[in-house]
RNA sequence: GCGGAUAUGGUGUAAUUGGUAGCCACGACAGACUUAGGAUCUGUUGCCUCACGGCGUGGGGGUUCGAGUCCCUUUAUCCGCACCA
């Protein structure tokens, strides 16, 4: 009987998804653990080889917990909103819910095929109206709360009006837009708009008018991270700078708590890292500049307040507010130019053209604290309106940028710090002795900078200050394919959707592009507005919404009063392993974890931080073929022999190529043009080219899941893309190899069953060195699964089987089978149950290693003398290294190379010696 | 420019964490069984050399009895951030 993965696999998947074999309640008796996969976005294209892997990984990291008696939740469902399916939509007319409902069935089938114990009675999908009524009830509680700075926590906004009933801002420490001044009594004078505009300030889920990254060709605007590079992330289109009034989440408010809950995290340091420069923490100096006959002062943020003697101009966005009231008569034309020419310049052109020294001067001057002097003030665009104050004080010859800026104007560079040639460029560096700096000088720049913190705030100039680069999210988008907004809009104030009207659900549309007005698609809905009449919001949610929580509704994805039950939540609190790409690091990974800090505040979750471990899969990337036609002819040259002739090189489909030999029938057959190819060959074969790419369809390299269960099985896929190699590297997919991992499980099946289908396991008791290799191989394959080095544990199987020599034995066998089951849980599922179990693989016990068969017998290891002699001997592990060490110099062998003289020095390592010296 | 990562046979990789470099596979070569093989099994396979032996973990240098592993330096590739004051 042969190893039949075709017979096998589709019956015992049939098998657990009717007897419910993965599914997972609460049980307080046992010890939960929560693997989560991020899920997909289920995209027309269906799975490619690379998708799987981290799910494969995680499920063997599941599969494997489980059998340690762990109650594992395990859940999967979809990202189904977003832009492709809206896409496609718009010129199909097909509308979103159809094509996701569609892809989502192709993705179901090609997940099952691979055998996963995802729990699928808690699947998710965000755009679910069931769903999604607790993505906007979450947006509701944001604007329903601000973040008290003082207290580190979101509180009630009505806390916050009352405090501004009795005293004002007076007192005030919240986290804001702007910050605001205003008494008890301007408070309470204000209308009901008036309120809900100051409130706005303060809300963590609030509507403001702010600079924005607009997408004309996607008719939408975009969160930073969905910009790269000035294109947007998703189709690669041209974005822009634009004042637009806009949904955001004052994620802001919480840099600093995502900042030092990083350390308690087990994440990658890289990831960290990421991280860590997104929310781009420095501290400096705020200071107030005066200027000449202005009463106004200009407000700087500076890391550097020790360089402040060397302050020889000030520089300001053109955006900057005071702009204009610092320009001069003069200088109006020159500064009214220099603006417009900067608008023109794209974001693209800005940020490719960083090198680039562009300028104005106002006209006006301002006024050195320290020094006394005048110094000018120009306005430039490498000053960021974004950041700081968007005002800096300029030290040329301690910054490369103010230095670059003073060389094009002939501005005076005075150095402060001793060091470098600032004839040739500024010294950055933080370290040197301080000069030409009154009472600095002298002192070494580490104490200077806190001298100068202290000194600022004593002359009443500013004070310490911390900034972070993290921005607010802004969350709508110009789309339909997303969850709406329970907001609706009296005049233009913002007014939330009470708890009880949600789900607020998406309208049915026809037309699923903007209005000939430029209005989001919902404005083409029919009635979308309140039973007052009042309308409500126009744009949706970003992608980012529905996944910021879905880890939380899979504990109790069916309750209809909470997202979570207390309940649930206290048995399964936070994700203990959390497998997924990198390229969610400033995305999903920070609104998630903002997300979740912000429930925690409000006592709806236990945990501040949503996932404890986290591991990056590596990209898939694709191994393309090529063949090689002489140019003009019909002709394709083997690889070998192209350098004689003049050739074009053609992608080719690496489905009919094996071991980079073209399969000549399969590739006329291809494609209409090449059915009369004729071929040189080389060694009566014809040898293709290869290269690694992005697999995509573009390339012909796409290697389809399916295609590989239908050739080798699920089994044989899970095995060979965990084998790949280190799960955390990116590697090209390459199914030469594949044969490998399938003769693995074949050998085992082998030992089971003959080829006639005897079966062959025996009860015979299994010989020590059988035993070494089974505990051996138990020990290295657990060790290996707690490192997530899943390569090298398959490894360990194929070792395990190279030495166990066609052994039969039960005692062996039935481990070994509980072992593997998490890796190819079909076969072992089946082989398990040839056993004579009736009960499932995901059961058993998984088996312990017993040290005595590691330790007991006695050990090989090597010798050197002088790094030349090299010989084997077995010793016991529990031999006095003193009497190893006499032994071995004893040794004839030994003797010969030491030659009669004493040893001056024999080292010992962990009872082996390791070397001898003469 | 700043930050992070990686570099080992023809290929994917491994290395008890400072201790015989190349485990486990793929590929290749040879053989066995076969009508046949893209099945199965056995053997060989880092490089140079008939051999003895020598060389070998991107390059150069260092620490050490001993370095793929630690330190310095350099090159290449990939990733992240990028006028962040």
């Amino acid at each position: 009987m042969e190893y039949s993965f075709k017979e096998i696999e589709p019956r015992w998947q049939e098998r657990w998804r009717e007897d419910k074999t993965y599914r997972v309640e609460v049980d307080a008796s046992r010890p939960k653990f929560y693997v989560l996969d991020m899920f997909p976005y289920p995209s027309g294209a269906g799975l490619h080889v690379g998708h799987p892997l981290g799910y494969i990984a995680s499920d063997i990291y599941s599969r494997y917990k489980r059998l340690k008696g762990f109650n594992v939740l395990h859940p999967m469902g979809y990202d189904a909103f977003g832009l492709p399916a809206e896409q496609y939509a718009i010129q199909t007319g097909q509308h979103p819910a159809v094509t996701t409902e569609k892809n989502t069935a192709r993705y179901r089938e090609q997940l099952d095929k691979i055998g996963f114990s995802f729990d699928w009675d808690r699947e998710v999908r965000t755009c679910d109206p069931a769903y999604y009524k607790w993505t906007q009830w979450a947006f509701l509680k944001m604007f329903a709360h601000y973040y008290d700075r003082a207290a580190q926590q979101a509180k009630p906004i009505e806390e916050l009006v009352a405090r501004f009933e009795q005293n004002g801002t007076e007192g005030v420490d919240a986290a804001s837009t702007v910050e605001l001044h205003f008494t008890a009594e301007e408070w309470n004078n204000k209308s009901e708009a008036e309120k809900e505009q100051v409130l706005q300030n303060y809300r963590l889920a609030f509507r403001a008018d702010t600079m924005v990254n607009w997408c004309p060709k996607l008719g939408t605007v975009l969160a930073n991270d969905e910009v790269k590079d000035g294109l947007s992330v998703r189709g690669g289109h041209p974005v822009e700078q634009k004042r637009m009034k806009q949904w955001l989440l004052r994620v802001t408010a919480y840099a600093q708590r995502m900042l030092d809950g990083l350390d308690n995290l087990e994440w990658s340091d890289s990831l960290k890292e990421i991280q860590r420069n997104w929310i781009g923490r420095s501290v400096g100096a705020q200071v107030f500049f005066d200027i000449v006959g202005n009463d106004k002062k200009l407000e700087i943020f500076t890391t550097r307040p020790d360089t402040i003697f060397g302050v020889t101009f000030m520089v300001i966005a053109p955006e900057h507010e005071m702009l204009s009231e610092l320009t001069t008569a003069e200088q109006k034309e020159a500064v009214e130019a220099y603006i417009a020419e900067a608008k023109k310049r794209s974001e693209r052109e800005r940020m490719a053209e960083t090198k680039r020294v562009s300028g104005v001067f106002t006209g006006s001057y301002a006024i050195n604290p320290f020094t006394g002097r005048e110094i000018p003030i120009y306005a430039s665009d490498y000053v960021l309106s974004g950041y700081g104050t968007g005002a800096i004080m300029a030290v040329p010859a301690h910054d490369s940028r103010d230095w670059a800026f003073a060389r094009h104007f002939g501005l005076e560079i005075t150095p402060v710090v001793e060091g470098g040639n600032i004839e040739e460029s500024s010294y950055d560096a933080k370290e040197g002795k301080m000069i030409n700096s009154d009472f600095l000088t002298g002192m070494d720049v580490k104490e200077a900078i806190p001298m100068m913190f202290q000194e600022v705030e004593k002359r009443g100039l500013g004070k310490k200050l911390i900034n972070y680069r993290l921005r607010d999210a802004i969350f709508s988008r110009q789309r339909y394919w997303g969850e709406p907004f329970p907001i609706y809009y009296k005049e233009d104030t913002a007014y939330p959707l009470a708890e009880e009207q949600l789900p607020l659900e998406l309208p049915p549309i026809a037309n699923f592009g903007p209005t000939e007005q430029g209005e989001p698609p919902l404005a083409r809905a029919e009635g979308w507005c309140n039973e007052e009449g009042y309308p409500f919001e126009l744009s949706t949610m970003p992608g980012f919404a529905g996944s910021s929580a879905y880890f939380l509704r899979y504990m109790d994805p069916k309750n209809n009063e909470a997202l979570v039950s207390r309940e649930a939540n206290d048995y399964w609190r936070q994700v203990d392993l959390y497998v997924g790409g990198i390229e969610h690091a400033t995305g999903h990974l920070m609104y998630s974890r903002f997300w979740n800090m912000f429930l925690y505040d409000l006592g709806y979750v236990c945990e501040e931080e949503p996932f404890r471990k986290l591991v990056n899969q590596g990209m898939i990337q694709g191994r393309s073929n090529f063949v090689y036609r002489v140019v003009g002819t019909n002709k394709f040259v083997s690889l070998g022999l192209k350098e004689q002739y003049e050739t074009q090189e053609i992608h080719v489909d690496v489905n009919i190529v094996k071991n980079d030999i073209l399969d000549l029938e399969a590739f006329k057959q291809w494609m209409p043009d090449f059915a009369n190819a004729e071929f040189i060959l080389e060694d009566g074969k014809y040898i293709c080219g290869w290269a690694i790419e992005k697999m995509s369809k573009s390339m012909y390299n796409v290697v389809n899941p399916d295609y590989i269960v239908e050739n080798y099985g699920a089994d044989t896929l899970r095995m060979y893309e965990m084998f790949l190699g280190p799960l955390e590297q990116s590697k090209p997919w390459d199914t030469n190899g594949i044969d490998g991992v399938h003769k693995f499980l074949k050998r085992l099946w082998r030992l089971f069953y003959d080829r006639d289908g005897k079966y062959l396991v025996t009860e015979e008791q299994a010989s020590e060195k059988e035993l070494r290799t089974l505990h051996k191989t138990i020990k290295k394959v657990t060790e290996d699964i707690e490192h997530f080095s899943f390569n090298t544990s398959v490894a360990a199987f194929m070792i395990c089987l190279n030495e166990l020599d066609d052994c039969s034995k039960r005692e062996i066998l039935e481990p070994l089978v509980v072992l593997l089951a998490p890796f190819a849980p079909h076969i072992c599922e089946e082989l398990y149950h040839a056993l004579g179990h009736t009960t499932s693989v995901c059961d058993a016990t998984y088996p312990a290693f017993e040290e005595k068969y590691l330790t007991l017998s006695t050990f090989e290891y090597p010798v050197s003398i002088n790094g030349k002699l090299r010989f084997k001997k077995e010793y016991d592990l529990n031999l006095d290294p003193a009497s190893i060490q006499a032994d071995v110099v004893n040794q004839p062998e030994a003797q010969k190379w030491i030659e009669g003289k004493t040893p001056k020095k024999v080292i010992v390592v962990k009872g082996k010696i390791i070397n001898i010296v003469i």
